[in-house]
DNA sequence: GAAATCATTTGCCATTTGGCAAAAAGTGTT
DNA sequence: AACACTTTTTGCCAAATGGCAAATGATTTC
């Protein structure tokens, strides 16, 4: 729980009453390699941070295949926030890469959270905003890159990571295919 | 204006006198084919609103190539946001692609309008999540695809702004270089 | 520890895209 | 209409990446 609050209060200020009724509200989840935290197709009614472990957000295109669309490490906040927020279907699938200790909320007490607590949205809306920030800085200038340079920047980016995921989920991530990776991965030593 | 009071308005509600004191803190600005809204090395003071033209936002990267991040076409609020925010020196360029018409604050007014008006910070809020996830939506999809469906998928996300702008921008755009965009969009037809 | 399963690397060749320079087409000016 | 200027297209060839299948390596299971 302290890592939630470290986060947390970095964005603002609470007071201890309010931090215990936040903490009050929070559910503690357990995932497993491969599980799902969201579903495409499904409506996501929760909102995780992220203890320990690494997550996903993929999808599938048109020719059915796999892209990973970004990795979440710990002690960061995860949702499907267009799902969330709108209540409609997500098409997306937030996935554990590794086994995940998470805190998490259901949308009921998040709302709830929303209403009760002065100053929550205002520091829920700078931890989004940067959030959001992050994912247009990390992934758009992949596009104008080459496969070597894209996994350069995987690297710089996601330094941590590298070792605790299957080459696959890179590959997909950057938008190469996972031998040209595998060949490039071999160049750079 | 009134285009700018239909856009604001979709976000949520302000009576007359709400909207008369944030039309009074306004002021239009003409922008000719290639000028610069705001530019690299400098801090970010204004947010713009485009009545009528098409701005991007382009950097240059360590091998001076010119990377178009994206387009704004008419009805959207532009800012540097990050700049903006925290008063930060920018990276990149926000330039006029056509002669713009447009409305604009300076970044002292439109602080004195969050503290002012109540409810405006949740409006700018809504905003600006909405525009910075219609930016990864449209952005991300392109690194996993080939060079074809990268300028088809643009042709759908901005129907009217291809024949408005020079090739050499769709081609930054889409991390694409000019002559290869110019064969794919023959092999197109 | 052998078998089964999954992940990664490699070889071979096809396809896509880039780089460069010249030609063609388009625009604006006088 | 002729000129200069910019943008787009094209030709030629090189380099990068993909597709597929087999080989190798790693991990799990019994």
């Amino acid at each position: 729980m302290k890592e939630l609050f470290d986060f947390i209060l970095r964005f603002g200020n609470l007071n201890p009453q309010q931090i215990d009724f936040i903490a009050g509200k929070s559910i503690t989840l357990e995932l497993k390699k491969d599980e799902y935290f969201s579903e495409a197709g499904k409506i996501a009614r929760q909102v995780g941070f992220i203890v320990d472990g690494i997550l996903r957000v993929c999808y599938y295109n048109n020719q059915g295949e796999e892209i990973t669309k970004y990795f979440i490490e710990e002690n960061n906040l995860v949702v499907d926030l267009e799902s969330f927020n709108n209540e409609i279907c997500s098409s997306a699938y937030v996935q554990a890469v590794t086994d995940c200790k998470m805190i998490v909320f259901q949308r009921k007490d998040w709302l709830e959270l929303l209403q009760t607590i002065i100053g929550w949205d205002t520091i829920v809306n700078k931890i989004t905003t940067r959030a959001l920030m992050q994912k247009v800085e990390r992934r758009s200038p992949l596009v104008s890159e080459d496969a070597t340079t894209r996994y350069l920047k995987f690297l710089e980016i996601y330094p941590t990571v590298v070792n605790r995921i299957p080459l696959s989920y890179i590959a997909s991530y950057l938008g190469v295919t996972q031998s040209s990776l595998s060949r490039i991965r071999k160049n750079i030593r």
